[in-house]
DNA sequence: TCTGGGGTCCTAGGACCC
DNA sequence: TCTGGGGTCCTAGGACCC
Protein backbone atom coordinates (compact mmCIF):
# COMPACT_ATOMS: atom_id res chain seq x y z
CA UNK A 1 0.00 0.00 0.00
CA UNK A 2 1.23 3.49 -0.89
CA UNK A 3 0.39 6.92 0.49
CA UNK A 4 0.79 10.06 -1.57
CA UNK A 5 1.18 13.09 0.67
CA UNK A 6 1.23 16.62 -0.66
CA UNK A 7 1.02 20.12 0.72
CA UNK A 8 -2.01 22.15 -0.34
CA UNK A 9 -1.09 25.21 -2.43
CA UNK A 10 2.45 24.74 -1.21
CA UNK A 11 4.13 28.08 -1.96
CA UNK A 12 1.14 30.11 -0.80
CA UNK A 13 0.89 28.01 2.35
CA UNK A 14 4.59 28.62 3.11
CA UNK A 15 4.02 32.37 2.96
CA UNK A 16 1.01 32.02 5.24
CA UNK A 17 2.95 30.21 7.94
CA UNK A 18 4.84 33.40 8.70
CA UNK A 19 2.11 35.88 7.87
CA UNK A 20 -1.09 34.41 9.32
CA UNK A 21 -3.09 37.49 8.34
CA UNK A 22 -2.96 36.07 4.79
CA UNK A 23 -5.26 33.22 5.80
CA UNK A 24 -8.68 33.59 4.20
CA UNK A 25 -7.42 36.10 1.63
CA UNK A 26 -6.72 35.54 -2.07
CA UNK A 27 -2.95 35.04 -2.34
CA UNK A 28 -0.78 34.05 -5.30
CA UNK A 29 2.91 33.30 -5.75
CA UNK A 30 4.65 34.30 -8.96
CA UNK A 31 7.34 32.53 -10.98
CA UNK A 32 10.85 33.92 -11.36
CA UNK A 33 10.89 37.48 -12.69
CA UNK A 34 7.36 37.86 -11.34
CA UNK A 35 6.26 36.31 -14.64
CA UNK A 36 3.42 33.82 -14.18
CA UNK A 37 1.16 32.68 -11.37
CA UNK A 38 2.44 29.35 -10.08
CA UNK A 39 0.58 28.92 -6.79
CA UNK A 40 -2.88 30.10 -5.76
CA UNK A 41 -4.80 30.03 -2.52
CA UNK A 42 -8.32 28.59 -2.56
CA UNK A 43 -9.67 32.15 -2.49
CA UNK A 44 -7.60 33.09 -5.56
CA UNK A 45 -8.84 30.00 -7.39
CA UNK A 46 -12.41 30.94 -6.46
CA UNK A 47 -11.88 34.31 -8.16
CA UNK A 48 -11.18 32.39 -11.35
CA UNK A 49 -7.47 33.19 -11.52
CA UNK A 50 -5.99 30.49 -13.77
CA UNK A 51 -2.77 28.61 -13.15
CA UNK A 52 0.25 29.84 -15.16
CA UNK A 53 -1.45 33.08 -16.16
CA UNK A 54 0.97 35.94 -16.89
CA UNK A 55 0.87 38.29 -13.92
CA UNK A 56 1.07 41.51 -15.91
CA UNK A 57 -2.20 40.61 -17.63
CA UNK A 58 -3.92 40.07 -14.31
CA UNK A 59 -2.41 42.62 -11.97
CA UNK A 60 -5.19 45.13 -12.54
CA UNK A 61 -7.92 42.59 -11.89
CA UNK A 62 -5.94 41.39 -8.88
CA UNK A 63 -5.68 44.86 -7.40
CA UNK A 64 -9.39 45.33 -7.79
CA UNK A 65 -10.08 42.13 -5.87
CA UNK A 66 -7.45 42.55 -3.20
CA UNK A 67 -5.26 39.71 -4.42
CA UNK A 68 -1.89 39.64 -2.66
CA UNK A 69 1.08 38.55 -4.78
CA UNK A 70 4.50 37.26 -3.74
CA UNK A 71 7.66 36.76 -5.73
CA UNK A 72 8.77 33.18 -5.35
CA UNK A 73 11.22 32.61 -2.54
CA UNK A 74 12.77 29.23 -3.23
CA UNK A 75 15.13 29.33 -0.28
CA UNK A 76 12.08 29.50 1.97
CA UNK A 77 10.14 26.81 0.10
CA UNK A 78 13.09 24.41 -0.03
CA UNK A 79 13.65 24.80 3.69
CA UNK A 80 9.98 24.24 4.53
CA UNK A 81 9.92 21.26 2.19
CA UNK A 82 12.81 19.65 4.05
CA UNK A 83 11.00 20.07 7.34
CA UNK A 84 7.83 18.44 5.99
CA UNK A 85 9.77 15.55 4.46
CA UNK A 86 11.60 14.94 7.73
CA UNK A 87 8.35 14.82 9.69
CA UNK A 88 6.81 12.37 7.20
CA UNK A 89 9.90 10.16 7.19
CA UNK A 90 9.28 9.35 10.84
CA UNK A 91 6.13 7.43 9.90
CA UNK A 92 7.48 5.03 7.29
CA UNK A 93 10.83 3.46 6.49
CA UNK A 94 10.15 3.92 2.78
CA UNK A 95 9.89 7.44 1.44
CA UNK A 96 10.22 8.71 -2.09
CA UNK A 97 10.48 12.48 -2.26
CA UNK A 98 8.76 13.07 -5.57
CA UNK A 99 8.80 16.86 -5.75
CA UNK A 100 9.25 19.90 -3.55
CA UNK A 101 5.79 19.42 -2.02
CA UNK A 102 4.99 15.72 -2.49
CA UNK A 103 6.21 12.36 -1.38
CA UNK A 104 5.15 8.75 -1.56
CA UNK A 105 5.32 6.66 1.60
CA UNK A 106 5.44 2.87 1.50
CA UNK A 107 2.93 1.51 4.00
CA UNK A 108 4.03 -2.10 3.69
CA UNK A 109 4.42 -3.40 7.21
CA UNK A 110 2.88 -0.31 8.79
CA UNK A 111 0.45 -1.91 11.21
CA UNK A 112 -1.94 0.86 12.16
CA UNK A 113 -5.14 1.58 10.31
CA UNK A 114 -4.13 3.52 7.20
CA UNK A 115 -6.82 6.14 7.36
CA UNK A 116 -5.95 6.86 10.96
CA UNK A 117 -2.31 7.06 10.03
CA UNK A 118 -3.23 9.57 7.34
CA UNK A 119 -5.06 11.72 9.85
CA UNK A 120 -2.09 11.50 12.20
CA UNK A 121 0.28 12.60 9.42
CA UNK A 122 -1.94 15.54 8.72
CA UNK A 123 -2.15 16.56 12.34
CA UNK A 124 1.57 16.17 12.97
CA UNK A 125 2.69 18.11 9.88
CA UNK A 126 0.24 20.85 10.76
CA UNK A 127 1.45 21.13 14.35
CA UNK A 128 5.14 20.91 13.56
CA UNK A 129 5.37 23.04 10.43
CA UNK A 130 2.09 24.94 10.12
CA UNK A 131 1.44 23.50 6.66
CA UNK A 132 -1.80 21.80 5.51
CA UNK A 133 -1.50 18.47 3.68
CA UNK A 134 -3.75 15.91 2.00
CA UNK A 135 -3.19 12.17 1.89
CA UNK A 136 -4.27 9.58 -0.69
CA UNK A 137 -3.79 5.89 0.09
CA UNK A 138 -4.04 3.09 -2.48
CA UNK A 139 -2.27 -0.03 -3.79
CA UNK A 140 -0.56 1.82 -6.68
CA UNK A 141 1.03 5.24 -7.13
CA UNK A 142 -1.46 6.27 -9.80
CA UNK A 143 -4.42 5.32 -7.59
CA UNK A 144 -2.82 7.05 -4.60
CA UNK A 145 -2.61 10.21 -6.71
CA UNK A 146 -6.26 9.78 -7.64
CA UNK A 147 -7.27 9.24 -4.00
CA UNK A 148 -5.28 12.33 -3.02
CA UNK A 149 -7.18 14.29 -5.63
CA UNK A 150 -10.48 13.12 -4.13
CA UNK A 151 -9.29 13.98 -0.62
CA UNK A 152 -8.58 17.52 -1.82
CA UNK A 153 -11.81 18.03 -3.73
CA UNK A 154 -14.28 16.62 -1.23
CA UNK A 155 -14.41 18.15 2.23
CA UNK A 156 -16.20 15.13 3.71
CA UNK A 157 -12.90 13.21 3.56
CA UNK A 158 -11.16 15.68 5.88
CA UNK A 159 -8.02 15.50 3.75
CA UNK A 160 -7.48 11.72 3.83
CA UNK A 161 -8.83 9.26 1.28
CA UNK A 162 -8.13 5.54 1.44
CA UNK A 163 -9.15 4.09 -1.89
CA UNK A 164 -9.74 0.51 -0.87
CA UNK A 165 -12.01 1.51 2.00
CA UNK A 166 -14.47 3.08 -0.38
CA UNK A 167 -17.40 0.86 -1.36
CA UNK A 168 -16.90 -0.52 -4.88
CA UNK A 169 -19.90 1.39 -6.08
CA UNK A 170 -18.50 4.69 -4.84
CA UNK A 171 -15.15 4.04 -6.51
CA UNK A 172 -16.96 3.35 -9.76
CA UNK A 173 -18.91 6.53 -9.36
CA UNK A 174 -15.79 8.64 -8.71
CA UNK A 175 -14.06 7.20 -11.74
CA UNK A 176 -17.13 7.71 -13.91
CA UNK A 177 -17.34 11.40 -12.98
CA UNK A 178 -13.65 12.23 -13.13
CA UNK A 179 -12.21 13.65 -16.35
CA UNK A 180 -9.57 11.46 -17.93
CA UNK A 181 -7.18 14.42 -17.87
CA UNK A 182 -7.07 14.28 -14.07
CA UNK A 183 -5.08 11.06 -14.17
CA UNK A 184 -1.38 11.35 -13.32
CA UNK A 185 0.56 11.09 -16.58
CA UNK A 186 -2.25 12.20 -18.87
CA UNK A 187 -1.67 15.74 -20.01
CA UNK A 188 -3.33 18.09 -22.44
CA UNK A 189 -2.38 16.44 -25.71
CA UNK A 190 -3.16 12.91 -24.61
CA UNK A 191 -6.52 13.76 -23.11
CA UNK A 192 -7.61 15.42 -26.36
CA UNK A 193 -6.63 12.33 -28.33
CA UNK A 194 -8.31 10.03 -25.84
CA UNK A 195 -11.54 11.98 -26.00
CA UNK A 196 -11.49 11.82 -29.78
CA UNK A 197 -11.42 8.07 -29.31
CA UNK A 198 -14.42 8.21 -27.00
CA UNK A 199 -12.49 7.89 -23.74
CA UNK A 200 -13.76 10.74 -21.57
CA UNK A 201 -13.64 9.62 -17.96
CA UNK A 202 -11.25 7.72 -15.73
CA UNK A 203 -13.73 4.83 -15.80
CA UNK A 204 -13.64 4.78 -19.63
CA UNK A 205 -9.86 4.62 -19.53
CA UNK A 206 -9.67 1.93 -16.87
CA UNK A 207 -12.03 -0.25 -18.92
CA UNK A 208 -10.09 0.08 -22.19
CA UNK A 209 -8.34 -3.01 -23.58
CA UNK A 210 -4.63 -2.91 -22.76
CA UNK A 211 -3.21 -4.23 -26.01
CA UNK A 212 -5.14 -1.74 -28.10
CA UNK A 213 -3.99 1.13 -25.92
CA UNK A 214 -0.41 0.07 -26.23
CA UNK A 215 -0.57 -0.03 -29.99
CA UNK A 216 -2.27 3.31 -30.29
CA UNK A 217 -0.67 5.28 -27.45
CA UNK A 218 2.45 3.44 -26.37
CA UNK A 219 3.64 1.65 -23.30
CA UNK A 220 3.32 4.63 -20.95
CA UNK A 221 -0.45 4.74 -21.18
CA UNK A 222 -0.70 0.99 -20.95
CA UNK A 223 1.11 1.16 -17.62
CA UNK A 224 -1.15 3.92 -16.36
CA UNK A 225 -4.21 1.81 -17.09
CA UNK A 226 -2.72 -1.20 -15.34
CA UNK A 227 -2.04 1.01 -12.32
CA UNK A 228 -5.62 2.29 -12.36
CA UNK A 229 -6.73 -1.33 -12.17
CA UNK A 230 -4.65 -1.96 -9.10
CA UNK A 231 -1.62 -3.57 -10.76
CA UNK A 232 1.51 -1.73 -9.57
CA UNK A 233 3.91 -0.93 -12.43
CA UNK A 234 5.73 2.02 -10.86
CA UNK A 235 8.11 1.22 -8.04
CA UNK A 236 8.78 3.34 -5.02
CA UNK A 237 12.20 4.95 -5.62
CA UNK A 238 13.70 5.39 -2.21
CA UNK A 239 17.15 6.34 -3.44
CA UNK A 240 17.18 9.50 -5.50
CA UNK A 241 19.08 8.61 -8.67
CA UNK A 242 21.81 10.96 -9.88
CA UNK A 243 20.62 13.55 -12.35
CA UNK A 244 21.27 12.75 -16.00
CA UNK A 245 21.43 16.38 -16.98
CA UNK A 246 21.80 19.68 -15.19
CA UNK A 247 20.31 22.82 -16.60
CA UNK A 248 20.58 26.35 -15.32
CA UNK A 249 18.74 29.12 -17.15
CA UNK A 250 17.01 32.39 -16.39
CA UNK A 251 15.04 35.05 -18.16
CA UNK A 252 16.60 38.45 -17.66
CA UNK A 253 14.94 41.18 -15.62
CA UNK A 254 15.41 43.40 -18.65
CA UNK A 255 16.63 42.69 -22.18
CA UNK A 256 20.38 42.82 -22.74
CA UNK A 257 22.28 43.53 -25.90
CA UNK A 258 26.01 43.08 -25.44
CA UNK A 259 28.08 39.92 -25.60
CA UNK A 260 29.81 41.11 -22.44
CA UNK A 261 26.58 40.96 -20.44
CA UNK A 262 25.58 37.64 -21.95
CA UNK A 263 29.00 36.32 -20.97
CA UNK A 264 28.39 37.41 -17.39
CA UNK A 265 25.05 35.60 -17.35
CA UNK A 266 26.43 32.43 -18.95
CA UNK A 267 29.36 32.40 -16.51
CA UNK A 268 27.01 32.85 -13.55
CA UNK A 269 24.71 30.02 -14.65
CA UNK A 270 27.62 27.76 -15.44
CA UNK A 271 29.12 28.24 -12.00
CA UNK A 272 25.80 27.21 -10.49
CA UNK A 273 25.43 24.17 -12.76
CA UNK A 274 28.99 23.00 -12.09
CA UNK A 275 28.40 23.33 -8.36
CA UNK A 276 25.35 21.07 -8.61
CA UNK A 277 27.40 18.67 -10.72
CA UNK A 278 30.12 18.40 -8.05
CA UNK A 279 27.47 18.02 -5.37
CA UNK A 280 26.34 14.75 -6.90
CA UNK A 281 29.92 13.66 -7.58
CA UNK A 282 29.54 13.56 -11.33
CA UNK A 283 31.43 14.67 -14.39
CA UNK A 284 29.88 16.20 -17.49
CA UNK A 285 30.64 14.62 -20.85
CA UNK A 286 29.26 17.58 -22.76
CA UNK A 287 28.40 21.20 -22.18
CA UNK A 288 25.88 23.34 -24.01
CA UNK A 289 24.54 26.87 -23.98
CA UNK A 290 21.58 28.66 -25.51
CA UNK A 291 20.60 32.29 -25.95
CA UNK A 292 17.36 33.74 -27.21
CA UNK A 293 15.30 36.87 -27.71
CA UNK A 294 11.76 37.33 -26.38
CA UNK A 295 9.36 35.18 -28.45
CA UNK A 296 6.39 37.09 -27.01
CA UNK A 297 7.40 40.06 -29.10
CA UNK A 298 7.00 38.79 -32.62
CA UNK A 299 7.39 42.29 -34.04
CA UNK A 300 10.97 42.53 -32.84
CA UNK A 301 13.78 40.73 -34.64
CA UNK A 302 14.02 37.20 -33.27
CA UNK A 303 17.08 35.06 -32.75
CA UNK A 304 17.57 31.81 -30.91
CA UNK A 305 20.51 29.51 -31.09
CA UNK A 306 22.05 26.72 -29.11
CA UNK A 307 25.18 24.64 -29.24
CA UNK A 308 26.39 21.53 -27.49
CA UNK A 309 30.02 20.46 -27.37
CA UNK A 310 31.20 17.01 -26.29
CA UNK A 311 34.32 17.16 -24.13
CA UNK A 312 37.43 15.16 -24.97
CA UNK A 313 37.63 14.41 -21.28
CA UNK A 314 34.63 14.60 -18.88
CA UNK A 315 35.01 17.37 -16.34
CA UNK A 316 33.45 19.15 -13.37
CA UNK A 317 35.92 22.04 -13.41
CA UNK A 318 34.23 25.43 -13.37
CA UNK A 319 37.21 27.15 -15.02
CA UNK A 320 37.49 24.72 -17.89
CA UNK A 321 33.74 24.51 -18.50
CA UNK A 322 33.40 28.30 -18.39
CA UNK A 323 36.14 28.76 -20.98
CA UNK A 324 34.36 26.36 -23.33
CA UNK A 325 30.95 27.95 -22.72
CA UNK A 326 32.27 31.43 -23.48
CA UNK A 327 33.90 30.19 -26.68
CA UNK A 328 30.53 28.83 -27.74
CA UNK A 329 28.89 32.14 -26.88
CA UNK A 330 31.35 33.96 -29.13
CA UNK A 331 30.25 31.67 -31.97
CA UNK A 332 26.53 32.11 -31.32
CA UNK A 333 26.34 35.80 -30.45
CA UNK A 334 24.91 38.18 -33.00
CA UNK A 335 24.72 41.88 -32.26
CA UNK A 336 21.55 43.91 -32.72
CA UNK A 337 19.19 41.64 -30.80
CA UNK A 338 17.44 42.17 -27.48
CA UNK A 339 18.28 39.00 -25.60
CA UNK A 340 15.72 37.87 -23.04
CA UNK A 341 17.06 34.56 -21.77
CA UNK A 342 20.14 32.36 -21.69
CA UNK A 343 21.01 29.01 -20.22
CA UNK A 344 23.69 26.40 -19.65
CA UNK A 345 23.29 22.62 -19.93
CA UNK A 346 25.57 19.91 -18.62
CA UNK A 347 24.81 16.53 -20.17
CA UNK A 348 26.22 13.04 -20.59
CA UNK A 349 26.78 13.01 -16.85
CA UNK A 350 28.73 10.13 -15.36
CA UNK A 351 29.99 9.17 -11.92
CA UNK A 352 33.39 10.60 -11.06
CA UNK A 353 34.82 7.15 -10.47
CA UNK A 354 34.29 6.10 -14.06
CA UNK A 355 36.76 8.64 -15.42
CA UNK A 356 38.68 7.52 -18.46
CA UNK A 357 42.21 8.86 -18.74
CA UNK A 358 43.40 10.52 -21.92
CA UNK A 359 46.69 9.37 -23.36
CA UNK A 360 47.83 12.60 -25.01
CA UNK A 361 45.95 15.27 -23.15
CA UNK A 362 47.81 17.43 -20.68
CA UNK A 363 45.56 19.54 -18.48
CA UNK A 364 46.17 21.70 -15.45
CA UNK A 365 47.19 19.69 -12.42
CA UNK A 366 43.91 17.85 -11.82
CA UNK A 367 44.38 17.54 -8.07
CA UNK A 368 45.06 21.24 -7.58
CA UNK A 369 42.14 22.09 -9.82
CA UNK A 370 39.83 19.84 -7.80
CA UNK A 371 40.99 21.51 -4.61
CA UNK A 372 40.34 24.91 -6.10
CA UNK A 373 36.77 23.96 -7.04
CA UNK A 374 36.17 22.41 -3.62
CA UNK A 375 37.35 25.67 -2.05
CA UNK A 376 34.96 27.70 -4.20
CA UNK A 377 32.11 25.45 -3.09
CA UNK A 378 33.10 25.64 0.57
CA UNK A 379 33.27 29.45 0.54
CA UNK A 380 29.92 29.77 -1.21
CA UNK A 381 28.36 27.32 1.23
CA UNK A 382 29.71 29.22 4.19
CA UNK A 383 29.12 32.78 3.02
CA UNK A 384 26.17 32.38 0.70
CA UNK A 385 25.70 31.78 -3.00
CA UNK A 386 27.77 34.09 -5.16
CA UNK A 387 30.22 34.99 -2.37
CA UNK A 388 33.09 33.99 -4.65
CA UNK A 389 33.23 33.30 -8.37
CA UNK A 390 35.09 33.96 -11.58
CA UNK A 391 35.64 37.57 -12.57
CA UNK A 392 33.90 36.96 -15.91
CA UNK A 393 30.64 36.38 -14.01
CA UNK A 394 30.72 39.98 -12.79
CA UNK A 395 31.00 41.15 -9.21
CA UNK A 396 27.98 43.32 -8.60
CA UNK A 397 24.26 43.03 -9.08
CA UNK A 398 23.85 43.06 -12.85
CA UNK A 399 21.36 45.11 -14.84
CA UNK A 400 19.77 41.87 -16.03
CA UNK A 401 19.11 40.54 -12.53
CA UNK A 402 15.74 38.92 -11.85
CA UNK A 403 12.69 41.06 -11.13
CA UNK A 404 11.40 40.34 -7.64
CA UNK A 405 9.16 43.15 -6.60
CA UNK A 406 7.06 41.19 -4.12
CA UNK A 407 9.68 39.23 -2.24
CA UNK A 408 8.89 38.32 1.35
CA UNK A 409 11.55 38.01 4.07
CA UNK A 410 13.44 34.73 4.04
CA UNK A 411 12.03 33.85 7.48
CA UNK A 412 14.02 30.67 8.12
CA UNK A 413 17.28 30.93 6.19
CA UNK A 414 18.64 34.41 6.96
CA UNK A 415 19.41 35.66 10.45
CA UNK A 416 17.95 39.17 10.16
CA UNK A 417 14.73 37.73 8.71
CA UNK A 418 13.97 35.25 11.47
CA UNK A 419 10.75 36.29 13.20
CA UNK A 420 11.56 37.81 16.58
CA UNK A 421 8.95 35.82 18.48
CA UNK A 422 10.54 32.61 17.19
CA UNK A 423 14.10 33.75 17.78
CA UNK A 424 13.48 34.52 21.45
C1' DT B 1 7.10 47.37 -18.94
C1' DC B 2 5.88 42.80 -17.54
C1' DT B 3 4.93 35.83 -20.29
C1' DG B 4 9.31 30.39 -15.18
C1' DG B 5 12.63 26.74 -14.45
C1' DG B 6 14.13 22.10 -14.15
C1' DG B 7 13.58 17.63 -14.92
C1' DT B 8 12.18 12.44 -16.92
C1' DC B 9 10.89 8.91 -20.23
C1' DC B 10 9.64 7.05 -24.76
C1' DT B 11 9.72 6.71 -29.76
C1' DA B 12 11.11 7.10 -34.44
C1' DG B 13 14.58 7.31 -37.56
C1' DG B 14 19.29 7.37 -39.17
C1' DA B 15 24.00 5.54 -39.07
C1' DC B 16 26.48 1.76 -38.62
C1' DC B 17 27.81 -3.22 -37.97
C1' DC B 18 28.00 -8.15 -39.48
C1' DT C 1 15.26 -7.10 -63.97
C1' DC C 2 17.15 -7.66 -59.75
C1' DT C 3 18.89 -5.07 -54.12
C1' DG C 4 18.45 -9.25 -46.86
C1' DG C 5 17.91 -9.62 -42.13
C1' DG C 6 18.90 -8.54 -37.66
C1' DG C 7 20.89 -5.97 -34.42
C1' DT C 8 22.92 -1.68 -31.56
C1' DC C 9 23.63 3.04 -30.57
C1' DC C 10 22.68 7.80 -30.82
C1' DT C 11 19.86 11.89 -31.41
C1' DA C 12 15.94 14.87 -31.88
C1' DG C 13 11.55 15.71 -30.70
C1' DG C 14 7.41 15.12 -28.19
C1' DA C 15 4.95 14.07 -24.26
C1' DC C 16 4.60 14.35 -19.40
C1' DC C 17 5.46 16.04 -14.35
C1' DC C 18 5.78 19.75 -10.52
Amino acid sequence: MIALVDVNNFYVSCQRVFEPHLVGKPVVVLSNNDGCIISRSAEAKALGIPMAAPWHQLSQFARAHGVIAYSSNYALYADMSQRVMQVLARFSPQQEVYSIDECFLGLHGVLSDHTELGLLLKQTVWRWTGLPICVGIAPTKTLAKLANHIAKQRPEFAGVCEWEKLPVQQRQQFMATMDVGEVWGIGRKLSVRLKQDGIHTVADLAASPAEQLRQRYGVVLQRIVAELNGCACLELEEVTPDKQQILCSRSFGQPIFSEQQLAEAISTYLARAAEKLRQQNSLAGAVGIFIRTNPFRPNEPQYRQQMVLPLTQPSNDTLKLTRIALRMLARLYRSGFAYAKAGVMLTQLQPKTAIQGHLFLQTADPIKRAELNATLDAINRRWGRGAIGLACAGNKKPAWAMNQQHLSPYWTTRWPDIPVALAK
